[in-house]
DNA sequence: TTAGGTTTCG
């Protein structure tokens, strides 16, 4: 809607400004500030001729005197008009004029020393939400009236519209706008390496368009305050930039944010620092609307867990009360808390000096078998240092690791906030008004501490799908105890074929020569590597050798090694590939190639489409997966492109890379790949890229060592499985956290940690002997075959 | 300025 004059007022009775709308001071006008809900009112004494700027921006400039400055030499402002409301403003203005001007922008005047103004001035417009009041003078009697009285309330016309706000998919380079949206993924505020902080919020709405936001301010409070995913989010001009070929949100001045609970039927109140901010009935409905939206169109799984339900091996968020504080070293930092019910696992204790331990002793001791040491680190430790004890948390992305302990059976379990801000890895605190803080609170009175050691009776509130507190009680244990019952009477494993073999005894196994198959029921006394993530190995077939994976960082020196090679122009856009270079902005000035292969001539939908970069980073590598079918790292040689090192991968398709074998491949030109291109449907399949490329392709493995006993003896077996075992690709395991979660659960209930012997679980297993012979002597080995993981386990 | 979502391996 464009500025309008809806008609003269005169009188009191007139609507007033909206009360949520603050008055300003002319002395507070400063740059940096939060002017959010607050409006500055004057009279214009002088208006310059509307102008088009040089991008054909209508521009109008007045100048406001401050009216409760009146006396004051220094009381006037420049007020810079832009746009729609430019040209709508100079039509009505007349000098007398009353304007109160909110949504504005405070910046440097240039002009402050020639016009003897205040040194900033104030930039409206109609794209960042400006509003103008104005009220029109009556006549010279009121005038008057109004300098003598310069507090009188009076009356006044909204001209400008309310805030518009821009869908995300309507975003463009350049702009400040104000938007809503749900967040779908956020980093709470964490300490920046500049002198901010900074958060960073991605937003979805029903355009399905994402955004994240980078936002940073030197004071914690002008943060928006979310707390899980799947809050609503209101921002008031927020920069849009693009970045890597995406749009980006990012704080600009002014920038102010409103965060609401994301549940449908929750009350609609608006979490801010401010105090007054703008927020209507319509408002209220955008908010219940995009609630119903996200209720039905996103998927809000959050990981978070109470202590009793957690799991070796998992990243959970936790909300609990901070008990105790304590410094451990320089780069980590103890955190005790609890949140009223028990882990079933042992917990580890970090040994702090008892003079460093901060909290109320007697606590302390009390709470002593409900608390968990959270060791946080790096980053982290500004903020828990900060923490005061007895304040409520929310500690995003803990991960438990299991203690490897040789000594005894009982192993325990570590929490740890590692380093880093990935997958939003923080610590949060939650005020006291927050709903699962209120509802912890009542669960904490109600743990009867001396009955604490008896685990059976622990009860806990949760909340039921329709948002209604329920009281359960919580039998975890014995819950563990039934699953491993079952676990007990029938097998966590089964067979795959051979069905009508009988059980052999291990000791009978032991004494008899190989090779032969048996079937075995075992128990899994322990493994190796205990760490999963270190039991997936690449296996050449070939030649039968194991590699270890690459990790990222090798992967990125050969990519900087390789960077150094200059292009070479003249491979460029040939018969089966378009190539296109640019150089970074940076001072580095890096350039980068990618070559499109094409298919009839024409480059292919992304989706099914092989590039070839040259230059590119392991990051930019990373995002180009995302897009294009195949992405294959290459450099130029004189006369051809080629693949790099082979410890590098020679293909990355969607999350998996793939390498070849060092010793069985003879790597061709690149050229060979057009042999593909030209066929009738290319399927870029990875075997088949690699056949043409001469790489002998390295499948994933999981290579693991399990000690199995039965009592009358123990044996060590090895797992030498792609896929079948676990039912879960070993190419996959290295990037899908969902899986390694599944996998380590799936070992836990194979080998429960902290387990005696008696109490593990049975496994059926077809082993098969072989003999290795070496210079010294000839050894039996033993493998795991036609086996699989019950389907009921995990 | 900072970070620019894509878990550590202590």
């Amino acid at each position: 809607m464009p500025v309008r004059l809806l008609k003269t007022v005169s009188g009191k009775s007139e609507t007033p400004l909206p009360s949520h709308l603050q008055k300003e001071d002319l002395k507070h006008l400063q740059e940096g500030f939060d002017h959010t809900n607050k409006y500055f009112k004057g009279v214009v004494v002088l208006s310059y001729p509307l102008m088009k700027l040089g991008d054909g921006t209508d521009f109008f400039k007045v100048v406001l005197q401050d009216l409760d400055n009146w006396i004051s030499r220094n009381n006037s402002i420049n007020i810079l008009l832009y746009g729609k409301m430019a040209e709508d403003c100079a039509k009505v203005t007349r000098h007398g004029d009353t304007f109160a001007v909110a949504g504005f922008k405070v910046a440097k005047s240039p002009t402050a020393r020639e016009d003897g103004r205040h040194g900033c001035h104030l930039e409206v417009s109609e794209e960042a939400g400006s509003t103008i009041y104005v009220h029109k003078i009556l006549g010279e009697c009121l005038d008057n009236f109004f300098l003598l009285f310069p507090n009188f309330v009076m009356p006044f016309q909204s001209v400008a519209p309310k805030y518009v706000y821009t869908p995300l998919n309507r975003l463009k380079d350049g702009t400040v706008v104000n938007l809503y949206g749900v967040v779908k993924f956020f980093k709470p505020p964490y300490v920046s390496k500049g002198t901010d902080y900074c958060s960073v919020v991605t937003l979805v709405d029903p355009s399905n368009v994402k955004l994240t936001c980078t936002l940073f301010n030197g004071n914690l409070d002008f943060l928006p305050k979310i707390y899980k995913v799947g809050d609503i989010v209101r921002f008031h001009r927020i920069k849009i930039r693009e970045y890597n070929g995406q749009m980006q949100g990012i704080t600009s001045a002014g920038f102010a944010s409103l965060t609401f609970d994301g549940t449908v039927g929750a009350p609609v109140v608006p979490r801010t620092s401010s105090k007054v901010y703008t927020f209507m009935d319509e408002e209220q409905k955008i908010i219940e609307e995009l609630r119903v939206w996200a209720d039905s169109n996103l998927c809000i799984f959050g990981p978070a867990a109470k202590l009793a339900g957690v799991q070796p091996m998992i990243f959970f968020d936790l909300t609990c009360q901070l008990v105790g504080k304590a410094k451990v070293d320089g780069s980590s930092f103890l955190l005790k808390v609890w949140d009223g019910t028990k882990c079933p696992y042992p917990t580890w204790k970090v040994p702090v000096e008892a003079r460093d331990l901060e909290g109320e002793k007697t606590l302390l001791h009390q709470l002593r078998n409900l608390t968990v040491d959270i060791l946080v680190y790096d980053n982290h430790v500004q903020l828990a240092k900060s923490l005061k004890i007895g304040s409520f948390l929310r500690i995003y992305s803990i991960h438990t690791k299991q203690a490897s302990s040789d000594k005894d059976d009982v192993s325990c379990i570590e929490f740890h906030l590692h380093g880093g801000t990935c997958y939003g890895r923080g610590i949060g605190v939650l005020p006291e008004t927050n709903p699962d803080v209120k509802e912890l609170k009542v669960f904490l009175g109600s743990v009867d501490l001396a009955d604490s050691q008896n685990m059976e009776s622990m009860s806990s509130l949760e909340l039921d799908s329709t948002g209604m507190k329920i009281i359960r009680k919580f039998f975890l244990i014995s819950d563990l105890e039934s699953h491993l019952q079952r676990c007990q009477e029938l097998s966590v494993t089964v067979l795959t074929d051979h069905q009508d073999l009988k059980d052999t005894e291990l000791k009978t196994i032991l004494n008899s020569r190989a090779p032969q198959q048996y079937r075995i029921r075992a128990k899994l006394r322990t493994y190796e590597p205990q760490k999963l993530y270190q039991c997936i190995k690449l296996h050449c077939s070939k030649c039968n050798s194991l590699w270890e994976v690459p990790g990222g960082d090798d992967f990125d020196l050969i990519l900087q090694g390789s960077a150094v090679t200059a292009p070479n122009l003249e491979l460029h856009n040939t018969s089966w590939y378009d190539s296109v270079m640019w150089t970074t902005e940076d001072q580095k000035q890096r350039k980068i190639t990618i070559h499109f292969v094409k298919h009839d001539e024409m480059v292919q939908q992304p989706e099914d489409t092989l590039i070839m970069i040259e230059g590119g980073t392991l990051k930019e590598i990373w995002k180009l997966t995302k897009r294009f079918k195949c992405v294959i790292p290459v450099r130029s040689t004189e006369d051809d492109l080629e693949l790099l090192d082979l410890s590098a991968p020679f293909l990355l398709q969607g999350n998996i890379k793939y390498y070849g074998c060092m010793r069985c491949s003879t790597p061709k030109p690149i050229e060979c790949l057009s042999s593909i291109a030209a066929e009738q449907q290319p399927s870029w399949e990875p075997t088949e890229i690699a056949r043409v490329l001469g790489i002998e392709p390295l499948q994933y493995v999981f290579v693991m060592k399990f000690t199995l006993v039965d009592g009358t003896g123990t044996l060590n077996a090895y797992l030498f499985d792609y896929e079948k075992f676990f039912q879960i690709p070993a190419s996959e395991i290295l990037t899908n956290n969902f899986l390694q979660q599944k996998m380590q659960m799936t070992m836990n209930t194979l080998c429960p940690p902290g387990r005696k012997l008696d109490d593990l679980p049975w496994l059926e297993c077809f082993i098969k002997s072989y003999n290795v012979r070496d210079v010294m002597k000839q050894q039996v080995y033993y493998q795991i075959f036609d086996t699989t993981v019950a389907e009921d386990v995990v």
